[in-house]
DNA sequence: TATTCCGATAGTGAC
DNA sequence: GTCACTATCGGAATGAG
């Protein structure tokens, strides 16, 4: 179940054969399931389906590096298409926040600067850390949107307009993760994850209540 | 309960005023209480007794370097009370090896040479360290009788024959708990705790099957 | 940076 | 090197056809 290559095997597949439990929806390019382990209320991954008749192997889709270095112009209509799934699902993620708790939050879209898993994936994800799943601080680090480990989908696109492309992954990324915990909304720095997650939290209620009158 | 001082109030109650589940006995020097906590089948601590009339102050008594910078023929004295305390202790021990085991093995008896309980205190314990709470390296490496750490009583009383005494505790003491776990009986090393423990377990059990017969 | 399991390691608080 | 508790860190296995 939670090997390396699952979300490969995801990309190859004809859709309508894919667990409703997984999948969330597809278009002719992309897929987008639900995250197994999400780290936030919600949490949903955009992959490149797997076309033969396209310009990337399955291979060249392994991650940002193998689809920027195959050929740039390609790659930035790809990841384009990643972000034009990523805003329709941001549509549904929304009507689900107001549905479910009578406000919306900030939505995150980017990749992961060094990921474990093959199969690139974008990762959406409501603003809020909340979740069983979210355990450590790698866990943590690796969407804190100051970072630099999580690649916000615009930064990546922008990348095209720039000369030269970046290598990937840099070696320093594995840094970052160890950076201490600090809370993304405000600032705080805690010296271990409990009470980050209580904070965390904190942060999410004080949101909600402030919100809900409006 | 486990407080850092508990062996000094222990050293100077009146015995009689102490549990007989913590004092074994006493004699005019010495207490011999069990370990609260202890690393082998048998585990005994041998303390001196506070006395206003003797040479050494309470504080004199808190550890093997101040017993042996206050005066080195005192110091002699006391120490050899504690062993003659010890092997009045270890006929009880192999007494009691025999009627609930059949046989009797090895018993240790020696200081810390960096404890952290005050009052000095003399260990006198089964060799076998098979016991619910030895649980980690400290505790292992701290016995181990060709590690350093743990001082032979009669090495320590070699010391009154030498022109000077060792500086103790010296600060290589640290890094000697430190050392990879290594089975006394057979040299093995293991690479975890739990490992050890099922070796230690198994070497007494075959000690048991070879002895017994006798 | 996939998770989970096991175990070592580190810091704390105890009264 | 007192213990017990909490949490972090570090390695290894993992699955599937």
């Amino acid at each position: 179940m939670a090997n390396l290559t699952i979300l490969r095997t995801y990309a190859q597949k004809d859709p309508s054969r894919i667990s409703e439990s997984i999948l969330f929806r597809h278009d002719e390019a992309t897929i987008t399931i639900f995250d197994a382990y999400p780290k936030s209320i919600f949490h949903f991954l955009v992959l490149p389906r797997v076309d033969a008749s396209g310009p990337f192997t399955v291979t060249d889709l392994a991650n940002l590096h193998s689809v920027i270095y195959k050929n740039k112009e390609d790659a930035r209509k790809l990841i384009q298409k990643l972000k034009d799934a990523s805003e329709a699902l941001k549509v549904d993620i929304e009507a689900e926040m107001i549905n479910r708790y009578g406000f919306k939050w900030d939505i995150w879209t980017g990749f992961h600067g060094s990921p474990s898993m093959v199969h690139l994936h974008l990762h959406v994800l409501s603003a809020d850390m909340c979740s069983e799943r979210m355990k450590n601080k790698k866990h943590y680090n690796s969407f804190h949107p100051e970072l630099g480990f999580f690649l916000d989908i615009d930064t990546v696109l922008s990348w095209f307009d720039e000369t030269s492309l970046p290598i990937l992954p840099s070696p320093s990324y594995e840094k970052l993760l160890k950076t201490p915990l600090s809370c993304f909304h405000c600032g705080k720095e805690t010296s271990n994850i409990p009470t980050l997650k209580r904070h965390l939290q904190e942060e999410w209620d004080m949101k909600a209540t402030r919100e809900k009158p409006k």
